[in-house]
DNA sequence: ACAAATCGGTTGGATTGCCAACGGAATGAG
DNA sequence: CTCATTCCGTTGGCAATCCAACCGATTTGT
């Protein structure tokens, strides 16, 4: 199990777990790795699920199946990426999504309950790994409504300039770059991508904001 | 402090908590009451928060600044709402909203540090607690990631299919009721109320969902 | 340096949604 | 019962978005 220390340290999860404390800590948790053929099937949606997911190898993809048969992919996960552990911390136990093995992939299950009941020998890590996934949800929350904030808003200038004075606000600055390019904001704000290109052209003929590439600058406050 | 019982142990951050207990658990986090005049102002956005609230009494607005200086209304809070959580409990500590008391108000804080942190004493209560917190972030998560699930579509024919389904298949049946009129119905999924009407009335009309009032039928798959 | 691929801006026609306004049905108060 | 209110469906004109297609610029691989 000692292998996977560098990449299961770098998940959030495990953030601030000692390699010492490494092994004795996924014995104690009951931790059992599994592996995924290409193709393989997780979970099926609606599925009752306990344990937390973590991907140690190849890539899952979290499926919709629309009641046509239209199946969508919700998300990719790669290593060392997390899933379930919504579905799985709230209670609710039926997940919503079917999880599926995009290519042969290892993972590591970890059932909740050992997680958040203190064991017989009271591990010193359990506190930090609960801090943690605390700070994994919350910081999923955060994430969400701010995309919420923007999404919801009517039209693309309007979803574009929440979603710009935000990273300005966060970045404390007129001035900033952002992490996505034109296909990946367009799908962020989920619009098109010449749409927004579109748009995005009348703001800087307007005067409202200038870029080049993914660096922006707002320049004045935009009226409708 | 006693007098608040009743109400905050509806409070799903409290639940499972006995009325034993409750005095002890207070003083032991360290909970603080304190009280906002009508308008008044809990927090401006961008403050740094390190306690989470509970509304007592009154009512709260979050609200946004929009730069150009129109407010809009993010949230309401009635007793026994809990907010600030997310942004606590992450890390981030940045708040992203202004909170105002729309009403006279009350609200208890509870610093974070003291709900993850094990006392000296050793509370049996902040196992139960900190489990709650989970629960509560973990549950929000959920409906969040649904809300979007629908919202991201880009019809409204979509978005509305999209969540009568899902309702659908949470009630294990094609006939359901949903907890929304018409009007609440066309904010949850962010589109003109008007709009989702003639929407709707168009896929009865093709024989794909029945409707009155809130209760819903889906007759068939639809066919765009 | 050349070819191929990716990325981003533009354009025009079809689709869709917004908005405002109206009217009917249901509900509730006096 | 009557009036006022709320809820919901309908409609039409206008605005915004989608979609497909195209092209130039940049990047990448060889």
């Amino acid at each position: 199990m000692k292998e996977y220390f560098p990449l299961l340290t770098s998940s959030p999860l495990f953030a601030g777990i000692g390699r010492d404390d490494f092994d004795a800590m996924l014995r104690c948790l009951g931790a059992s790795l599994r592996a995924y053929p290409k193709g393989g099937t997780v979970y099926f949606e609606g599925d009752t699920v306990t344990e937390i997911g973590i991907v140690i190898r190849g890539r899952l993809h979290l499926i919709k199946d629309d009641v046509w048969g239209n199946t969508s992919i919700v998300t990719e996960i790669d290593p060392p990426g997390l899933f379930a552990e919504a579905v799985v911390c709230s209670g609710i136990g039926r997940i919503p999504v079917s999880v599926i093995a995009k290519e042969e992939s290892e993972i590591l299950f970890i059932d909740y309950k050992r997680i958040v009941t203190s064991c017989s020998s009271a591990c010193a890590f359990h506190s930090k790994l609960i801090r943690n996934m605390i700070g994994i949800l919350a910081q999923k929350n955060i994430l969400m409504s701010a995309k919420m904030e923007h999404i919801t808003k009517r039209t693309i200038r309007e979803k574009l300039l929440s979603y710009l004075m935000e990273q300005a606000r966060q970045m404390n600055s007129r001035s900033f770059d952002i992490p996505y390019n034109r296909q990946e904001l367009a799908d962020y704000l989920s619009v098109e991508r010449s749409a927004l290109s579109a748009e995005m052209s009348k703001l800087k003929a307007d005067g409202v904001l200038d870029y080049r590439k993914n660096h922006f600058e707002i320049l004045r406050r935009a009226t409708p």
